[in-house]
DNA sequence: CCACGCGATGTAATCGTTTGCATTGCGATG
DNA sequence: CATCGCAATGCAAACGATTACATCGCGTGG
């Protein structure tokens, strides 16, 4: 019918009324009156008008979108916060733009770029690893760090790292484990600071030793933990528990000593982290500290959008509760 | 210093020329003389200025985005093939929206909605279950499907789904296996179909029988796998190679058997399809057919670009090669 | 010497909304 | 009956860029 897309001018025409009530309508329909209402309505359906989004956030001066940045977008570890992130933006009318900070150069000049941009009205930050001055920017918009964090002046939503390595020294100690050891997340990352941190001060009290050559220097990857793996091969005084930074670590750590003849969990116990899918798919089934991500990117972007309507570049921070979840990778120690 | 963000008036009164000029020696600064552009650029650092995005895709009658729709965010199926797209949008200065069709009520309705918003210049479709005739949408931008795909009027990047099936049977067949089953996709999905009807059309390549006992529906997940690995165990008559229609599948069944006592691949052969990043740190090792979701993604963004520029609603595409990678969970079938 | 062409720049309309302010009409109140 | 208030609507100015068209100078060829 009409080559073009109708405008809020077709609609005011055909409904009879100007284009500032056909905006009111849609906008604010309580404050025109009903039979108004009701004609642009059928205007609206007649022409079949969409708003043109850019045209009113020119005007409005948002942008209605916001930008998550994150480290590694093929790294399916974030898929399901995105996915809590998309739960809550797009009901709210907020499209969510993906931004990755590792395929372009400087990952700080990314942040500023996108910082500065005025393309989006909040930024969801997941990589933890840009430094925090770039975020004294005058005039940028709310930033919320979801999952990784650094400053504490920063809204966040984080979990209880120290408390899931925790648990899982807990678990195995109790089992009879005095030999634990730790494969972390790469250095300078604050989950894995935490959840080593979280490790060192677990040892301490229940009353076993930190040994440093125990500790292993993982970057959460499965080839990590599969390198992992071959150093505890490697060892002559091994660890008879570890506790993984992440599951991804845990699950090449367990298919490389499989398959160097180790049996899991009589010759090694592993707890990982972050109950990924495949963790109860394995064989054995993973023992993990389960971090609900989803409920993450949700609370991420509740607190965002909460920033966004008030305006505020601050707000309040939340820590989300992990659980501890025993499954069949983690048995007594090896009799000796 | 300046309370707002500058605009290209702060601009052209700081060096002294009009907007125009501004704006020409932005976009086309050859057209513009060397001592003005200069003058310009001095302005713009001087400002602090950013073009504004909104403003100029009012006037160009675009908007800078293409929007992703995929069927399940959480999946990280999908995260590499995004990290593809993002590595061919963000260069070329276009924002990537991602939306889920699964969140919301109708997929249908959803696909409708974003191609009537006008908030894309164009879509990438990573959801084959999309009904075809809402794309008879008038006015809608290019679309391109990636990966998975339906009409064959609509612009794509597939993959040789059915060779990959072939390249999985000739294999165990050529082991001297005989009796090979097929765990699928989805029923109603491109892919899951394609690859049945390449397993189908194998078998009778080599000769071998097609048993419909042989053949379990699953749905790409892990579970589904689990659940084709408990079925698998309870048959009196089973298999002794399986080509499944995805990694996750083959790793959920090869946990689901194992966990009983079943040795793989002594006791029975696993082929997967897609080669996900745990395929190689099983134990054993999963043998499967590579796609390189990657170049999936560039190429879809590839395409989607050309379409965007020529203005063209339709345009070729694309077929992605598949690689057979052998590894430890294919042997020879156990002897009678 | 005049006209013409061309390169460089300015003027101003335009993209499609939203919204402050003015206007209108009508019932209520003094 | 004049006035006031209020609800409903219209008018028109933004929002910040792009770009068709006009203008201006200047060198060159007839």
């Amino acid at each position: 019918m009409d080559r073009r897309t109708a405008t809020i001018q077709d609609v005011a025409r055909v409904a009879g009324v100007s284009t500032a009530t056909v905006s009111r309508t849609l906008s604010k329909p309580n404050v025109v009156a009903a039979p108004t209402r009701e004609a642009v309505l059928n205007a609206v359906a007649e022409t079949g008008y969409r708003i043109n989004a850019t045209a009113s956030n020119l005007r409005r001066q948002r942008t209605g979108s916001v930008i998550v940045l994150l480290p590694n977008l093929a790294n399916p570890f974030f898929s399901q916060i995105l996915a809590g992130l998309a739960s809550v933006l797009t009901p709210a009318q907020y499209g969510m733009l993906i931004a990755d900070t590792q395929s372009g150069p400087d990952p700080d000049e990314r942040l500023l770029h996108y910082l500065t941009s005025g393309q989006a009205d909040g930024l969801v930050l997941l990589d933890g690893a840009l430094s925090p001055q770039v975020l004294a920017t005058p005039g940028r918009p709310p930033v919320v760090m979801a999952c990784e964090w650094m400053g504490r002046d920063l809204p966040s939503v984080r979990i209880e790292n120290e408390r899931g390595a925790a648990l899982a020294v807990g678990h195995v100690a109790r089992l009879g484990h005095r030999r634990v050891g730790h494969v972390t997340g790469p250095r300078g990352n604050v989950l894995a600071e935490a959840r080593l941190e979280g490790f060192r001060d677990a040892l301490s009290a229940v009353g076993l030793p930190l040994r440093d050559d125990w500790v292993l220097e993982g970057d959460f990857s499965m080839d990590s933990g599969a390198a992992a793996g071959r150093a505890w091969l490697a060892m002559t005084d091994r660890p008879t528990a570890l506790f993984f930074s992440s599951d991804e670590m845990a699950a090449g750590f367990m298919g490389a000593v499989q398959r160097a003849g180790v049996e899991v969990p009589r010759d090694v116990s592993l707890v990982g982290f972050d109950n990924i899918e495949i963790a109860q798919h394995l064989s054995p089934a993973l023992t993990t500290i389960r971090q609900p991500r989803t409920r993450i990117g949700v609370r991420a972007a509740e607190l965002l959008l909460d920033m966004i309507d008030t305006g505020q570049l601050t707000g309040p921070s939340d820590v989300i509760e992990v659980e501890f979840i025993a499954r069949g990778s983690v048995a007594a120690p090896p009799r000796r």
